[in-house]
DNA sequence: GTCTAAATTTAGACAAGACTAAAAAAATAT
DNA sequence: ATATTTTTTTAGTCTTGTCTAAATTTAGAC
């Protein structure tokens, strides 16, 4: 089991990991803490012995799955304590932080699953973050336009933004419905055309249908 | 603002105090606590500090007035969180301890007064255990008959156990209905029959009848 | 009243988590 | 490539809450 302290570090350096930056300095993790950088070191050290991160001296640190499983866990309970606060307990968007940086430590499987349950298996905070499910596993995070998606990721329908019959009939022949899994290949940057990947087959689509096709990112 | 330990502590030192023994020794402290006795000394000498106990070394602790409402703060916060986990989260009676015994250190006035309207203020916990208001005044506690009181008790009228007809005019001709404030006066060891005061006129009533009306002791 | 047993306190130590000050490594500038 | 600055680590200290072992006080037995 995780101490307070440890289960707030392990959320801090959740939250410095980025695609780009997949090791997090001991400086960062210092400021994110408020606290000294040789703070920082000793914690690091601790979660090293642990298992929770790799570390390398004067390197850096980054989560191992063990970690990364339990900096989830922290940030679930916080966020479902956050929609409990202000959905059950009125309170406003400004106030429920403070109190969920104490709730989010509290230990027990039942009760988490269970306010999860009674509030209805939220996928949202009140300030719009995603809520991790009960494996840890990120719910698809916000509708967006399929003509806003980078070459490399993966999406999923979702919706149209045009439910035109003319347009809903192009979709049709293309095979394209929802939940229908859309991989995007490249842009032509000429006409902001797009090459797709959709049921194993290559289509090109205008920038047009594009710009009406609602999906989520995996 | 206390620590978790020195609520703990202070809740144990609570619980330990009887009207009998105001004094509260440090073995059953550390017993209470499962610790040792020279733990327990420690913690007393830090809990005098702050003036939450009176303290005479070997003699023993009482709560302060200011000691004894940080303790019930803490019961209060405890037994409202059973209520809400098996109320609400479909915990079973046995299970709601050890994670109330988490939740009850979480600081927040305005969480424990949202949780208790969201409860509707309930008076009992799971357990029938009385639930402090948030005054840190306990509730009126059990029912029972009027002829099980002491005198010099103030009670109230809150229900009958014989409700016949004839008994139910018998009272309505004593003005004695629900709410009804009843002091005991006296009690006739002969036939125990009492001597009470009710609306500010002294009455006389029959062991039979005090067996019959239930009330709280305030 | 003295002697023993029980309760209580003191003294010294330890782990967690933080700090300061100083040393070492890495990055940057010239 | 060397000098300087920044980052990171180490060493030693502090506080909280715990412990063991030893000393002290109180209570009980005779």
């Amino acid at each position: 089991m995780a101490t307070f302290s440890e289960e707030n570090y392990l959320k801090a350096i959740f939250h410095l990991t980025t695609k780009e930056n997949l090791l997090v300095s001991t400086n960062s993790i210092a400021k994110k803490m408020k606290t000294k950088a040789s703070s920082a070191t000793d914690m690091i050290k601790k979660l090293s012995d642990k298992g929770h991160v790799d570390y390398q001296k004067y390197k850096g640190v980054n989560l191992t799955e063990k970690g990364r499983l339990a900096a989830i866990s922290v940030i679930r309970k916080h966020r479902l304590w956050e929609v409990f606060l202000v959905k059950k307990l009125n309170f406003s968007w400004d106030e429920v932080h403070e109190v969920a940086e104490q709730l989010e430590h509290i230990k027990s499987e039942k009760l988490i699953n269970e306010l999860d349950a009674f509030l209805d298996f939220p996928t949202e905070d009140p300030h719009g973050d995603p809520i991790p499910n009960s494996e840890g596993e990120m719910p698809n995070t916000k509708r967006v336009l399929l003509s806003m998606v980078n070459p490399g990721d993966n999406c999923i329908c979702v919706g149209v933004k045009d439910s035109s019959a003319s347009f809903l009939q192009y979709l049709d022949r293309y095979k394209i419905t929802l939940a229908t899994q859309i991989s995007v290949i490249s842009k032509e940057p000429f006409d902001e055309s797009m090459l797709v990947m959709i049921n194993s087959s290559r289509k090109s689509i205008s920038k047009e249908v594009a710009n009406n096709i609602l999906i989520k990112i995996k």
